[in-house]
DNA sequence: GAAACATTGTTATAATTATAACAATGTACA
DNA sequence: TGTACATTGTTATAATTATAACAATGTTTC
């Protein structure tokens, strides 16, 4: 089954919303409920759940115990999977400090600095290591996922490490582009990208061309 | 002239690592060599530069000083644009203190938040003005865009108050859809979508299927 | 200076993604 | 019960985005 990527975005974005819907006590949502929640159409949410190989007999819309099941049952591993943090500065903080205790399918298990002051210290609830312990400890946590949080000029190197030591995906927060191989999923997360990207669009609204 | 949106992620891209090869004393640059730094193709770099209406005479690569006037001509306006952090907690914090002194062009004028230990103090270098003073503030100051960084149970409300208040455009760095009129350009930036979507592919790459 | 080459600019094609159209079918209600 | 209606599932079309093909032209080399 292949999934369009766009597909899978909003696919998370369904789960917490029905996740939600289940904690105030709703058990079943319309195509087009879900639509207008997240500002999309109701064809488009039809299709995704067509995509995700889930149907329903009803014609009172989905019963949304079962649609988190499908969800997590295409997103999620049997055991979650395990994350580390690369680089504790604010961001790093700031990230694991909000992740913590959210997403019972993917853990921080570790974060990882070369700052000595931070290194074998508890930092938003989890342990920070010294970068040099990568290789072993990705393979004894079995981490697989990395966000990479570390200031711009270290980090193409560091994610280098990050292949060897066996990641097998990259979250990339700084703004720098990395060059890694394909077998390893790289996500740019990149603020700068998305804040000037709004300016110009406030740009181009509001000018009178 | 229309520009694609992914075209305008790019010209941010080009710009950023045009600007590091200027600083290293590099004059011009080959379509393939933009490429190569972005990970991009040659093609898709040289059709970005015909849509945002440049051409060189030269077979010697592009001038990188003119590229980034032309790129700057498109993102940029000529005074700048001013930028509001709504949420000052730790991911608030972390972004202004990143912004502070990096784009010169978009500038981090005041931050704002309920919390009454935190009004009316400089946090990370801006100072923080308690959310009633927003409509004035955005007004005075000139505010158009604003980082929106408030816990998800109060995103909305702020939302709506700051379109109300006349801001431009938002990057929405909670995780929960905003419902916003459609001339206010809405930029979803969102955390757990992105990490759930690297598992993914992570998972199904690694998959025997 | 001429031939080979490299690079650009642009049009044409393919791939991805979103929207529209509509048949099928269960539900509500007279 | 049967008719109108609402909702789903799916195919068809459109829009967006990326890739490929290739002509034009300046550059290098002999």
């Amino acid at each position: 089954m292949r999934l369009p990527g766009k597909t899978i975005e909003r696919l998370s974005q369904y789960r917490r919303i029905l996740l939600n819907c289940l904690n105030i006590g709703k058990t079943h949502i319309y195509s087009h409920e879900l639509a207008n929640m997240l500002n999309l159409t109701a064809v488009q949410v039809r299709r995704d759940i067509m995509l995700m190989g889930y149907s329903t007999s009803q014609k009172k819309g989905y019963d949304i115990n079962e649609l988190v099941n499908v969800i997590g049952s295409i997103l999620d591993t049997r055991k979650g999977q395990n994350v580390a943090v690369i680089g504790i500065g604010n961001f790093g903080r700031a990230i694991t400090g909000y992740f913590m205790g959210k997403r019972s399918k993917l853990n921080i298990v570790a974060t990882f600095d070369t700052d000595l002051s931070k290194i074998n210290r508890v930092i938003s609830g989890v342990n920070c290591y010294p970068i040099q312990q990568l290789p072993e400890l990705v393979k004894s946590l079995n981490i697989t996922i990395a966000i990479l949080t570390v200031p711009p000029d270290h980090a193409s190197r560091v994610a280098e490490a990050l292949v060897i030591a066996g990641i097998k995906g990259i979250l990339n927060f700084t703004s720098v582009p990395l060059n890694i191989a394909s077998n390893v999923h790289l996500e740019d997360y990149d603020m700068i990208t998305s804040i000037e990207k709004v300016a110009y669009f406030v740009k181009k609204n509001n000018s009178v061309s």
